[in-house]
DNA sequence: AAGTGGTCTAGACCACCTA
DNA sequence: AGGTGGTCTAGACCACTTG
């Protein structure tokens, strides 16, 4: 694997403090130490410790030294669904059974509510799929995806039961590079509720994403409304 | 102010695609043209570039160029609470009043249940402050703090009903250089629904928040607890 | 083949912290 | 004063895309 150098000191690094070879509140070696440790430009290392900074592995002090602040468990984790883990793989990681089933599957051209709701242009058109997704034949969320009809052709509703993604990068040899998140809350509507065991004045924690694809062009937007039992999001964010 | 030259060239950029200089699915000029444009080296402007990238504003094509991706009201924007923003911050851009009223305001020490949920050590001294936090007169969240009692020494209950933040920045000389958070969605208890307009079946919106200060040490630990109709949470994932 | 972005190096100077 | 991280430069080579 062809690897760049500043990727395998970060995940180094970062094994080592999930190992506690350095632990919280520890000082990470100078950055001399490491740069002659790993053999590596001072550019290069930096370059790995800034991620593991953004990643709140670790946080670099001016004049002191970088700090640790990683913890096992920091806030410990419940059982619910990440917003950065596949459906499939969360499923999987927590020995539930995962099952979907396709509730729609058609092509739609874009209107101007659709457009301003999505950020898709008017007039273009979409395939719009509505699946609902199950764990242990629990409903736990509805996937609501609009792809630009153009980038998706040859999607079926039966790989829709899949992943719509592992048929993008091997069939399509697509890849998301980016892509934009909102989270709101909103009170369930009666789909939610005939979809998942909800009642109408229950809330659903509800996703809202735009992908683009290596071209820079968006290609997806999708909506996932989740059961409020099952939702859970992590992120860090800096200065 | 001696900004860096790099955050000079990132706001210049940004700015130039906010108003419209490049546009949605545009090229930027190429990196050879815009390091003579700044006039600085190829690693100063490609540090712009990439935060550049990781705001979304732009998409690095290896080989081809650098497009656009930004759009105006991209995910068209209502009126809802920003995670990132401040209370006081958002109720000013919004023209509304923002009023806090403290509900608690004492000193206790973490025991082991504590120390889970927030990750403060057990046996710390922390101030534990209950804020309800209202625009125009309604309530819309409610903030639970916990402090690392020792780094918040003179705080009263006076200061909360104002910004904690700036106390910290201002007299204490603090600054939060990273945190963690976490989102979730909860079934409203007894307490939300006496603090805020919510009927018992109801959901809030509840963002954990870890926050870590110069010092690399965890002072700070937040539950804020959203009213279902003030959340909105916007992010970007790269890669 | 030419042009673009991606990675890496070596060396310089600055700003901050501790002593 | 000495050590640490923060910024910046100049130049090299590589990988990908396009004609």
């Amino acid at each position: 694997m062809p690897r760049a150098i500043y990727e395998g000191i970060y995940r180094d690094l970062k094994g080592k403090i999930q190992e506690g070879t350095y632990t919280y509140e520890d000082f990470l070696p100078t950055e001399s130490e490491l740069t002659a440790q790993y053999g590596c430009s001072r550019n290069t290392l930096r370059r790995a410790v800034s991620m593991l900074a953004d990643d709140a592995y670790v946080q670099p002090m001016h004049g002191r030294g970088v700090r640790v602040i990683w913890q096992r468990e920091g806030h410990s984790a419940q059982g619910s669904l990440s917003g950065v883990e596949s459906f499939v793989e969360f499923a999987r990681r927590n020995g539930l059974t995962p099952s979907t089933s396709v509730k729609s599957f058609e092509q739609v051209t874009c209107g101007s509510g659709l457009s301003r709701r999505t950020g898709f242009a008017e007039g273009v058109e979409l395939l719009r799929i509505v699946r609902v997704r199950s764990l242990d034949g629990e409903a736990r969320q509805v996937d609501h995806d609009y792809f630009l009809a153009s980038a998706v052709a040859g999607l079926t509703p039966e790989i829709a039961e899949g992943s719509v993604y592992h048929f993008l990068e091997s069939e399509r040899h697509m890849r998301i590079l980016t892509s934009k998140r909102r989270i709101t809350v909103q009170l369930a509507t009666d789909e939610d509720c005939s979809y998942m065991d909800l009642d109408p004045y229950n809330c659903v924690a509800v996703m809202e994403n735009q992908s683009f694809n290596s071209e820079g062009v968006m290609f997806e937007y999708t909506q996932v409304r989740y059961h409020p039992d099952s939702f859970s999001y992590n992120l860090v964010s800096r200065r």
